[in-house]
DNA sequence: TCAAAACCTACCAAAATAGTAGTATTATAG
DNA sequence: CTATAATACTACTATTTTGGTAGGTTTTGA
C-alpha cells in the first residue's frame, strides 16, 4: 500500500513549479537539481502530466515546462492517478465503482470496505490543491498536518 | 497504492471465520476451499494472525484456528497493518507520525500531505469491525458502500 | 548552424508479490 | 504405540513491478 517514487516525484516537481511561481518555461534540469531526483527518471514521468494537461512544455532553447492552471486548481488527486494510475486500493475497482472488473462481486464480503476505503482517499486527495500545500508550509509548524 | 493479497486472503478469512460463527477449532483446509484461496499459501499467512493475537489454534487432530476475540472487537485495520506491514501510504512514516524515518522531514513540502493521507486511511480502516463487514452483507443492496 | 532543451524507446537490476514444496512437529483416536 | 490429521517452519522460485540508466531523435531560438 505505498505511493510509489513515480507519483512522488511528481508531486514534487509540480509544488516545485508552483511554489517558484514563475511563468516562463521552466528546464527540466534545474527542478531536477532542485530537488534531487534523477533528471532522466523525471523525464519520464512529466509527458504523462504534459498528457493529463497539468503542464504546457515548450521544447528546443529555452523550452521547460510551466503549470497549465493555476496551483489552487490543481489537485494532489488528480496529479497522483494520473501518475500511479490509479488510486484504488485494490485491482477490481480500478475502473471506478460503476465498473467492476470481478466476477466474485456480487458475493464479495468485503467488497463495501474497499468501496469505502477507495472513496475516503480519493476524497481526501481530491480535497487538497499543489496551493494547499504551499500554504501549509508556509503557514504552520513542523508538527502540524493537514486534515 | 494496492491491497496485496496477503491482507485480502487474511480478511476474507478472518471473516469467514466469524461468519461460521463456530467456537470450534476451524481447519485451515475448510477455509480454503469455501474461499477458493490456496491452502498452502494461508499456511504462510495465517501465522501471523496467530502472533497478532487475532486467531488461537489448535494443532493436531481435530486442530485448527478460531477467533481469539469477538467479531466486533477486531478491527479491518489491525488485520491489515498485520498482514500489509504497515497502512502507511510511504516508507518515512512506517514507524508512525512520531517517528519520522527522513532526513528532509523538515523541508518536505509534501509531508503533511502524506500525514494526512495516512491518518485517513488507518482511521477508515480502524473504524470498521469484521462484524462490520458481515452486518453490511447481511442489511445493504449489492450498490451500496461502507461510509 | 549550433546548442539547449524536450521526446522517445529500449534496456536492466533489484525488490516485491504470489505462490509451491517438503519436512518437522503436535495432538488425538483407536 | 501408532496412524492420521492437522499446524509450523523453511527454502525455493517464477513473474511482475519498481526505479531507474542509456542513447538517439526532434524541436527551437540565438
Amino acid at each position: 500500500m505505498k505511493i510509489s517514487t513515480k507519483g512522488r516525484y511528481a508531486l514534487r516537481m509540480i509544488v516545485d513549479l508552483a511554489e517558484s511561481g514563475s511563468d516562463d518555461y521552466v528546464a527540466l534540469k534545474e527542478i531536477a537539481e532542485r530537488q534531487n531526483i534523477s533528471k532522466k527518471y523525471l523525464e519520464q514521468i512529466v509527458p504523462i502530466l504534459t498528457r493529463g494537461g497539468i503542464l504546457s512544455t515548450n521544447r528546443g532553447y529555452q523550452g521547460g515546462y510551466r503549470l497549465s492552471r493555476n496551483p489552487s486548481l490543481i489537485t494532489c488527486g488528480e496529479v497522483l492517478r494520473l501518475t500511479e494510475g490509479s488510486l484504488a486500493p485494490i485491482a477490481c475497482l480500478e475502473n471506478g465503482v460503476e465498473n467492476i472488473d470481478c466476477e466474485r462481486k456480487d458475493e464479495c464480503m468485503t467488497l463495501p470496505l474497499w468501496i469505502g476505503l477507495s472513496r475516503v482517499i480519493n476524497n481526501y486527495l481530491d480535497g487538497i490543491t499543489v496551493q494547499d500545500i504551499i500554504d501549509q508550509h508556509n503557514n504552520l509548524g513542523a508538527d502540524e498536518y493537514m486534515i
